[in-house]
DNA sequence: CCTTGACCTTGCCATGATGGGAAGCCCCAT
DNA sequence: ATGGGGCTTCCCATCATGGCAAGGTCAAGG
């Protein structure tokens, strides 16, 4: 099967499965004579693991924990639920973060009128003069996690 | 003042000031005669208030239109209240969404014994072989947002 | 047998917000 | 005047993904 039929049934885009191949999170396909990567159903199976994975938020690192364990006959139940709890933790994390600042939204809309005059308490909270509070520290803390990052999945 | 301190006062880093000044966020700063940037009380406000709406979760496009409008002074409190409530449904999309993957991780870890047996339905989960369930489409919706992307904040 | 269109290949570029680093200039205190 | 720290620009990397382009391949129909 060709990686346009791989992709059908695995759900994983072709652009991707290259992507994973390149990166080594799955091994080189087998290649027809005319250089057309050749699936098997396992390989399918496997896209499909990782589809499921990377739809439960894992970033390619923990879906390379996922696949090794997967494939270890060897492995311990315990290491595949500490990879899963941690990950429930994070994602629990992140989403503290989220209400945090959905709550915080709410609470300025719901104080503003929200007709044709121009004053907002929301933007007056936002230029807020206040002093960045941070003491003496001269940069910002070099290993606080950005915003973006911390909220990324 | 250089950018080293407008960076202090205003929470910023240096890296993003020059970026945000780059993309068109904040206008080009003033040059002392050897080229460095030169920042006044008003510009440390301004970046002040863009650290703020970033930690709301803004991107640099909704902190356009924020600043925008924070600069008119012929604005419609509306429209703020507006941009708010639009960003705060967004949050709670992304939060239910979170917190769907976070129950079922948890769910699955509930059900895994987490000892030294390599048996654990985590594993079993993520590997059933059921079809795409996707009728005949032949691949992935073009204009459906990737898992990743509907994550990020 | 040849054309056509749908598929495959590789390779490069872009995203968004951020950090890292290098090479070179500038400023101030000793 | 020298040294160290701050400034400048420019380039590269992140992560997972999509898009595009140039060229090879396959299968169906004329």
């Amino acid at each position: 099967m060709n990686i346009g039929e791989a992709s059908t049934q695995s759900g994983v885009t072709a652009k991707m499965i290259r992507y994973y191949e390149q990166i080594g999170l799955i091994p080189r396909a087998e290649r027809t004579p005319a250089g057309y990567r050749d699936y098997a159903d396992a390989d399918v199976h496997m896209l499909r693991f990782i589809a499921r994975a990377r739809d439960l938020g894992f970033s390619i690192a923990g879906i390379t924990e996922l696949l090794d364990l997967w494939r270890n006959k060897d492995r311990r139940s315990a290491d595949v639920k500490a990879l899963a709890q941690a990950r429930a933790e994070d994602l629990r994390q992140k989403i503290a973060h989220l209400q945090d600042m959905a709550g915080t939204l709410e609470e300025l809309a719901r104080t503003c009128a929200g007709n044709e005059r121009p004053d907002c308490p929301i933007l007056q909270e936002l230029a807020v003069q206040t002093a960045p509070a941070q003491g003496n520290r001269k940069y910002r803390n070099k290993d606080s996690t950005s915003i973006q990052e911390r909220i990324r999945s």
